[in-house]
DNA sequence: CGGTATCCGGTTGGATACTG
DNA sequence: CAGTATCCAACCGGATACCG
């Protein structure tokens, strides 16, 4: 057979997981979500708390997370506008996860960071000492 | 006073989350992760199981993993060489979080693609409504 | 208020080939 | 086996200005 051989946990090009973090994994998607934990916020809100996006940016987030059901925009048609983004059930179930990650990120990045600049420092000694 | 007024939960621009969502963003760190939940794996392993990845990324990706105390790299000194790559007990912890991602992404990711889907054929039908 | 339009630089990650 | 070297295209995100 042509077929490769199982090699055990191989996470495939199209995997929930691959897909997932491709979502998340950008600059500002988590942000929004976990701000929008809450209740619904709308535009100008949003860029207050999450600093500091530009417009452009933050629209283009929101259209995504829109895009994929994370969240819902609805407008109101008034003067002067207003349009709030709420989380969707869908999107809700998300926050225990990212709540998780958000608790490891509080009680451990330190950690990380100091591993980072020990890391670097042993680079520059050797580079300096060749 | 100058500074600025209080508004609720704002994640600044250094924060642990943002910190955390940069290191786990990219394409391939918590893939690699996740791979060597069950024990340490040399590179060839690494690249059978994290598809389809390119030497040159997916040691970028290890070093830096490394770098930031995750895994731990082990040279081997013999012929032909041998490189081993285990989780640190840091990088460990790491893995419920990412657990209840993966989780998540299994349960939910197909509900998300859909969704995605009918917002695209919504915008083709308002575009060619027009 | 809630965005768009335009431009642009940096980084990410892939293709390919080569090395100790 | 475990990487490096080089090149390169695409995408992401920021700056700035403008619009309904």
């Amino acid at each position: 057979m042509d077929t490769e051989d199982f090699i055990g946990n191989v996470f495939d090009a199209d995997c929930p997981s691959r897909v997932l973090f491709a979502r998340i994994g950008d600059k500002w998607a988590t942000l929004v979500i976990e701000v929008l934990a809450d209740g619904p916020l709308r535009f100008s809100e949003l860029r207050k708390r999450v600093k500091v996006v530009t417009p452009k940016v933050l629209t283009h987030t929101l259209r995504s997370l829109e895009r994929d059901g994370l969240l819902n925009r609805t407008v109101y048609p008034q003067v002067p506008s207003r349009v709030d983004y709420e989380l969707t059930p869908l999107g809700q179930t998300l926050l225990p996860p990212l709540t998780a990650l958000r608790q490891w990120a509080e009680n451990n990045v330190s950690t990380m960071l100091r591993a980072r600049d020990e890391y670097d420092e042993e680079q520059d000694a050797v580079t300096l000492g060749l």
